[in-house]
DNA sequence: CCATTTTTGTTAATTAAATCACATTTATAG
DNA sequence: CTATAAATGTGATTTAATTAACAAAAATGG
């Protein structure tokens, strides 16, 4: 069998990074290989779901057997590119910022805010964890001394329609957003948002609704 | 026509929270009725979406006219009980639930974190925002005098699910993680994530795989 | 008041995701 | 080496979500 040639569902590529996270996670505890059932039952995702997943990637497994964990990471951390330094840039470094800052990824060795900015003078030239915070203005230079590969925006809803403005005039294509206000981009530009705030109403809303 | 009694999809109760934030911010800026097809262009929901989900909580619009904000912000508001004070609990008020908590849901009148938990002694007494930091342990007495409908969870990963089991014991049934580790919790419980990583490398990922 | 336009709400069609079910492969034990 | 057990990978099926298409309803403009 060879591997897949049909497109790849967006939800076994959202799924990438758990797979990726967990096998690392077991691979340093000293696991060696994994079981689709056992694996299903640590991340709750169903064991049929998890083997169709990982099909769209290659012969991963064997069967009597279940999948070599190192392999599974050496396939998935390519894909993922864990293996070159994904540089970030930092917009707005209020409380969660400077909170992303300070933590900077250092669970994820290949993520890392290289740089950050703020509007607020009395913020820019401080430096947390090695990265000085510079004006927005001057992002449009470092992006192109040094690769960005994506940018993460704590700042406010009010701003941030012109900051991403901004960010697109400077070739950025992937940005990051707490803040859930909805801006209009051009279609090869990419914007996700994390938004506390559905997260919070849903997680209320639904456990209201009564499990099924 | 009468509501519907089918089963509300998950993906449109999903969606709601934006519905209602969207809505909102309408009115404030002192407009009173939406097309389907406008509030589409806004979101970047297809308009036929909207008027599907919309569907689900009834015979909210009128045919050549659309909806009316003010109606649909009742509506949607009552589902969201937005008019009785949620209150939440924090737990963890490191640097990510430092900044939460100082932010406290400002924009969100009826999302309260109404008690906050650690568990560094250096940190228990502190006060921050009117909300002083106790003592985990506090908590069960806490979830009995006060209303609690909900947990965040801003602890490391290797402590979380001990914090789960504790909150579980405590009839906590609501949970948002920010540490992404994967908790055994009984089936009436429900947590959800908040997984940074994964958000980041999913996005330089989809970016990578060129859109469609 | 009537004709035209707009826009909803929903049935039908489509697309996407998850799951079932099982033939096939490999491991293992005797 | 063979028989048995275990687990994969994938067609077939089911379930869920989205989108298209359009009849019916309401508004608007003579
Ligand atoms: N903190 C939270 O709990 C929380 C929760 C949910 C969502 N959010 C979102 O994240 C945003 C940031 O939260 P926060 O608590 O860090 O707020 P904050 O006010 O502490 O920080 C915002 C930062 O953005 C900077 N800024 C403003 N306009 C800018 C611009 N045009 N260019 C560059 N920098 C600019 C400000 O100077 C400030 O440093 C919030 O506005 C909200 O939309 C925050
Ligand atoms: N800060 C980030 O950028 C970031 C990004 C992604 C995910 N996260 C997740 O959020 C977690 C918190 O991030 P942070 O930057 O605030 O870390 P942090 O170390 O600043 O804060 C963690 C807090 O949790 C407390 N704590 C530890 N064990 C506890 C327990 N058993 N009971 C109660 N409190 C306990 C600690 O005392 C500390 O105050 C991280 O471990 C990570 O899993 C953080």
């Amino acid at each position: 069998m060879t591997p897949h040639n049909k497109k790849i569902p967006r939800m076994s590529i959202e799924r990438l990074p758990i797979y990726y996270r967990t096998l690392c996670n077991l691979a340093d505890n000293g696991y060696l290989r994994i079981k689709s059932a056992q694996l299903g039952k640590i991340i709750q995702i169903e064991p049929t779901t998890i083997r169709r997943d990982f099909s769209y990637f290659g012969d991963l497994g064997k069967s009597g057997y279940g999948y070599d964990i190192a392999h599974l990471i050496q396939i998935f951390g390519e894909i993922l590119e864990v293996n070159e330094t994904q540089g970030l840039a930092l917009i707005g470094v209020g409380n969660l910022g400077r909170a992303l800052l300070i933590n900077n990824f250092r669970r994820n060795p290949n993520l890392e805010i290289v740089s950050a900015y703020d509007a607020d003078p009395h913020v820019i030239g401080e430096t947390i964890n090695e990265v000085t915070i510079q004006s927005l203005n001057e992002l449009k230079e470092d992006s192109q001394t040094q690769a960005i590969k994506g940018v993460i925006s704590t700042v406010p809803s009010h701003a941030f329609q012109e900051v991403v403005d901004y960010l697109v005039a400077c070739g950025i294509t992937s940005i990051l957003s707490f803040a859930p206000e909805p801006v209009h981009v051009p279609k090869n530009v990419h914007v996700r948002y994390l938004d506390l705030t559905s997260e919070v109403q849903n997680l209320l809303l639904l456990s209201d609704i009564a499990e099924v």
